[in-house]
DNA sequence: CAGAAATGAATGAACGTTCATTCATATCGG
DNA sequence: CCGATATGAATGAACGTTCATTCATTTCTG
């Protein structure tokens, strides 16, 4: 039903407008802080016309926050060679990371932002689940071979989080160049703090 | 005037009650997700009072993040006995950081949810100036003295309050516990990753 | 020209803010 | 001491505005 051909199908695609422009306006502002007709606005569409595509406004940031989600996962979950060792598994993620982060930082401040909304419905969270869950076993096997210190593994998804999260933010603010030297420097800095010896 | 004596004064202090009521709705929901006259009725106070203590709710939210700003760089930035080595810098200051963070932890909540805020005005954003200035110094005294690897300041706070908030946020949703154990985990990881050798 | 898509004025609920009114307490005159 | 008077903190109904949402109408499209 959905892209199905190419060719010029939706018109100019409207829906996709309309998450474009919610994504630029609740990043910064937050879902309250933000109001239906000025997203209409920016997507260059009549208020009406936003309820052609979504139900409500819920509706609108759950399929935004689904949508970052999903791709974020699939970037940074994308399956790994077998094999490898831990040290390169962990320089795979991160670099997956933040690659993203550097390509989608609204995305990673929307989320950031968004990620314990109220206004999120089951199957957003869910999404999160699926990538604490990942994390957490990729820690567990890393501790099984001996490589990763025997730390908790939400506390190595929080400094990993805080970490991509933070270098976004601050690069947002211009205090600080997110780019692959920074990536690949915190890369090193964050495998001392959890790597054996 | 205010303060004089002990003798039930300021018969409950409404002005402590409103702040107190406003952070406990602010923390999880944001600013504009919070209503006035919520925050009355949390406070036990007409919505009319609120106006006798603050004169917008714009002044609330700054007074708020003021006055927690305001105790969270005190509580941190203490003075430090001279003479002391990096490493023992870095302890107090992660002790004090995380003590402050399991002792309010909405207060740093708050903060990470208003950091970036439109509706601070220049005197709540000078507060946080001035914990940035105190973090870079001494990011650059350690690196002069040789005992702290070459990383822009601004990556290793982004690293440090990304971790404090980031245990704090996950203690708050049951998936980790925030003890004194936990902080010493952290502090060790922390060290690792901006140590020389 | 028929059906789908798009529009934006209209709607009622909820918002931040105001202000006429109340009332407990303080001050005073005798 | 006591009744009269003055005070200002506290109240909540009411105000204008803005919000999310609807829908009668117009504009596209095949």
């Amino acid at each position: 039903m959905q892209t199905e051909k190419a060719k010029t199908k939706p018109a100019d695609d409207k829906r996709e407008k309309l998450l474009e422009a919610a994504l630029g306006l609740f990043e910064t502002r937050g879902y309250d802080g933000v109001a239906v007709p000025e997203i209409a606005a920016k997507a260059g569409v009549a208020v009406g016309t936003v309820y052609r595509y979504f139900e409500t406004k819920d509706a609108l940031v759950n399929a935004l926050y689904r949508s970052l989600k999903q791709s974020y996962n699939t970037a940074v979950l994308a399956p790994i060679e077998p094999g490898l060792p831990t040290r390169e598994i962990f320089s795979l993620y991160w670099q997956r990371m933040t690659l993203f982060a550097r390509e989608n930082p609204r995305a990673i401040r929307f989320m950031d932002l968004h990620h314990h909304g109220a206004y999120l419905d089951d199957e957003s969270r869910a999404l999160s689940k699926t990538y604490a869950k990942a994390a957490e076993s990729f820690v567990r096997d890393g501790r099984r071979r001996g490589d990763i210190r025997d730390l908790d593994p939400v506390m190595v998804v929080a400094l990993m989080w805080g970490a991509a999260a933070g270098l976004t933010k601050f690069s947002a603010s211009g205090s600080l160049k997110f780019d692959a030297h920074a990536s690949d420097a915190m890369e090193d800095a964050l495998w001392r703090a959890i790597a054996n010896d």
